[in-house]
DNA sequence: TGAAAACTTTCCATATCGGAAAGTGATCGT
DNA sequence: ACGATCACTTTCCGATATGGAAAGTTTTCA
């Protein structure tokens, strides 16, 4: 059997979240939350279920001056992305024209 | 902008049971059944939605003389899942070995 | 007529999601 | 030093969603 989707990462903000994060080494609170489009408090919610997963690693450091959260994908993170991707893309696999 | 996903086609039982009956002309209930491992009463739900959203058509006619429900995806179910699976490739697009 | 098959609905308990509002800790201006 | 501000975190709360069990429906078969 080929990996399952994980619950953790399918739900919308959050998938996309770990894309974005596994594109890069590190990002800020702030950019995610832009590119999502939903409020501080929501966004900390779905950074605590991802970091309580393991899969999120969160670290506040300052930058300008002003101190800021950084979220970088974990390597346990990255794991389970890849299970989650593989596992949409064998579904898409037999869909025509996609 | 590019699609966005499809709430109605994300849930991950609805998901694959689109992605199933986009790679055939018609499947009948208890194979989908099987296949996502659920009750019937949440099989018959999830039909339920994707009939009304437009995207599953659902017939009845009998086969080996026991009446069965046919399930096939729409026309605008194929758009709509050809839209879901696009912007999922989207988001995949920028992850690295994946 | 009664039983069984194949769903559909109803009932119900749990979980998730989202925003607003309140709370926390660090930093800045005066 | 002190209040204001920034950058989140938590709490509160309402709206949905999800899932299974159980009951209900329709059709078919003996």
């Amino acid at each position: 059997m080929s990996a399952a989707l994980d619950p953790v990462i399918h739900a919308p903000n959050r998938l996309q979240m770990c894309c974005m994060l596994a594109a890069v080494d590190t990002i800020d609170f702030a950019t995610v939350r832009e590119a999502l489009d939903v409020s501080e408090s929501v966004l900390s919610k779905h950074v605590k279920t991802l970091e309580e997963a393991g899969y999120v690693k969160v670290k506040k450091a300052a930058s300008d001056g002003r101190q800021r959260t950084w979220l970088s994908l974990s390597k346990p993170g990255r794991e389970a992305l890849k299970g989650h991707l593989a596992a949409l893309k064998a579904m898409m696999a037999g869909v025509p024209e996609a």
